[in-house]
DNA sequence: CTGTTAGCGCATTCAA
DNA sequence: TTGAATGCGCTAACAG
């Protein structure tokens, strides 16, 4: 059996009580008690139960995260951002994921709620969808924000990065590298990440006074790689912002199937600056996103509510910026580039990336 | 308040342990009441409290898992699998990391035991550094099992791929390929995947008369390129097997800095097959890992463990094979593969990989 | 089929 | 500075 606080209490002759005030370092319990107790611990090989301590105390200090799945290495950084914070202020994260359905989404909050995470940290993967399961959150007094994507018709606290400038970044890009044909593969539109990203585009494309080519083909490389084929057959574009980089990583690889030469025939840029992004066979010019920055943004939020020092209406939208490789043809034509963009360079490991000029 | 099955008991009129009862299926309950306690309990919104519930079955269905870090997809697709059994068999898996330090590694495994996990799943970061204090475990009477890397100085049970055999296939491929000069950019020879894949790169070199070149360069991107560079500076080798993809990654970049060509100036082949290897300036041959099925496997072991099953003494290694991209030259050169050999056509989409021949 | 008693391991509250 | 009583929410064991 494991040892317990009365184990303890009993090799030392004190009471259960004094044993549970020594380990926690709470005050009433003289140094020289404290120390017995503490040997004895250490002898008896104690591990506090949080289990108890949690059902009497109401403090579990473990916060849950959800997002969409583990494959992708985009929501790990945010959870490494999340952890950062999380251990800092003690307390643990319990990750989960949905693979990507509403309902595994609600019952993993459930059994989350029933772990009794102080807090909920939710990437959904249909915040619209979710929204009225979300919104109960409210009611059972568990602070829960949103990140990464956001639901309209729900207020909770929400962290994610600005998409809608993001997007302008990469299609102003694009403008100013002369292309007359950019065409945007744009994400699932039920995701606020999606429809915002295709906003920015529009906008800048409106204002350029170029006309829109949107194919609506989803997030992931072979709704890319699908896309862009639909693409080509309709509008032949001469320069491709992709919705996300998995799915500029699918056009560039239709582009290759089909004989197309990155960015010469075609150029491309996409939208995360995934760690890959800059191994690839042409390297990518993409839109850089603060994935861990995001995460410790949420954990922050979440520790400030639950101190009670934050409201309900927080709006957090982190900046991004562009970094220029291959794939957009920027740099073999010596294109001039705006103070706030990142040129890498990818032929060297050290330093990775400098700053323009 | 969050309701309790006090309150159920209150608003259906009977005892809390006919909702105890009601809401676990346990029989003894009739029809007729479980409805009346299920709407009820809906109706209240109740979620059951696992903490109390843990506390006195002393079954929290919680299983830990511990890995060196979150930033490298390798460990997720493990814990991928792990999730996939544990939650097939009611299991909530928490997940920590030690940052590659044996004593965060201690401390949180210490956490873990703390929350009344059931079992430890462990890919320590230094197993012989901390031999010692997992023997511990046991003693403790919580299963653990070892993943990826094993102790020598302790008998945990294991799971993780074969490791020899898989140096032997990279190996043995470029001395079939014709290369003079095969050097091994070894991995940390202070874990076990280091020290066996440096094992059967010997080996096979030894058996085809070759001498061997070895740097130990650790693992990682940027020890990659640093071991190239020292590699090339002593010993110009026409072919390098990379002790982990990474590490190819860094070899790959600082054979480009030097104007190298690959393969033809310089061959390489990796280890794991990571997602990005295919997507690489060159992409890459490498030793594929069946990480997945190992973490199904790992987790499928200690479910074992759980229901006394199996003994302590399992030593499971899950074989490897070769998965052939342009980075060796193979391809260019009309080089015979292996039957079980898997030829990656880098440039579609779907299919992506064929059965060669 | 349903209820009662007891207690999991610990911390809060009050009393000494 | 220490201890005793109480109960967190739930279930095991037994009784009816």
């Amino acid at each position: 059996m494991r040892a317990t606080i009365k184990n303890i209490a009993e090799e030392v002759g004190v009471s259960a009580m004094t044993v549970s005030r020594a380990l926690r370092n709470d005050k009433g319990v003289s140094e020289a008690m404290r120390q017995r107790i503490l040997q004895a611990a250490e002898r008896l090989n104690y591990r506090p139960n949080l289990l108890a301590r949690g059902l009497v105390s109401q403090r579990t200090y473990l916060i849950g995260v959800l997002i969409p799945n583990l494959r992708h290495s985009f929501w790990l950084h945010m959870v490494i951002g999340i952890e950062e914070v999380a251990k800092r202020e003690g307390y643990t994260v319990l990750i989960c994921h949905s693979d990507d359905d509403p309902q595994i989404e609600q019952k993993e909050i459930r059994s989350l709620i029933s772990r009794q995470v102080e807090a909920l940290l939710i990437a959904s993967c249909n915040p619209d969808c979710n929204a009225s399961f979300l919104s109960t959150l409210q009611q059972e007094h568990i602070p829960a924000v949103l990140f990464d994507r956001y639901a309209r018709t729900l207020s909770l606290p929400y962290v994610g990065c600005d998409d809608r400038a993001g997007a302008r970044l990469a299609t102003e890009h694009l403008v100013r590298c002369g292309y007359r044909k950019i065409a945007h593969l744009a994400g699932d539109q039920s995701l606020s990440v999606g429809r915002d990203r295709l906003l920015g585009y529009e906008e800048v494309m409106q204002e350029s006074g170029h006309q829109p080519i949107v194919e609506v083909c989803g997030f992931g490389e072979e709704n890319g790689y699908k896309g862009f084929r639909r693409l080509f057959a309709k509008h032949c574009p001469d320069a491709i912002f992709a919705s996300h980089d998995p799915v500029a990583i699918g056009a560039m690889r239709a582009a290759f199937d089909m004989g197309l030469r990155v960015p010469d025939d075609v150029a491309l840029v996409g939208f995360a600056d995934m760690d890959c992004a800059e191994h690839l066979w042409v390297p990518l010019t993409t839109v850089w996103q603060p994935k861990e920055e995001l995460g410790r943004a949420v954990a922050n939020l979440v520790m400030r509510l639950l101190r009670g020092e934050s409201g309900i209406d927080e709006h957090i939208a982190l900046p991004t910026h562009l970094v220029v490789r291959q794939s957009c043809g920027a740099l073999q034509h010596g294109v001039p580039l705006p103070k706030e963009a990142v040129v890498a360079s990818n032929r060297s490991l050290s330093p990775k990336k400098e700053v323009y000029p």
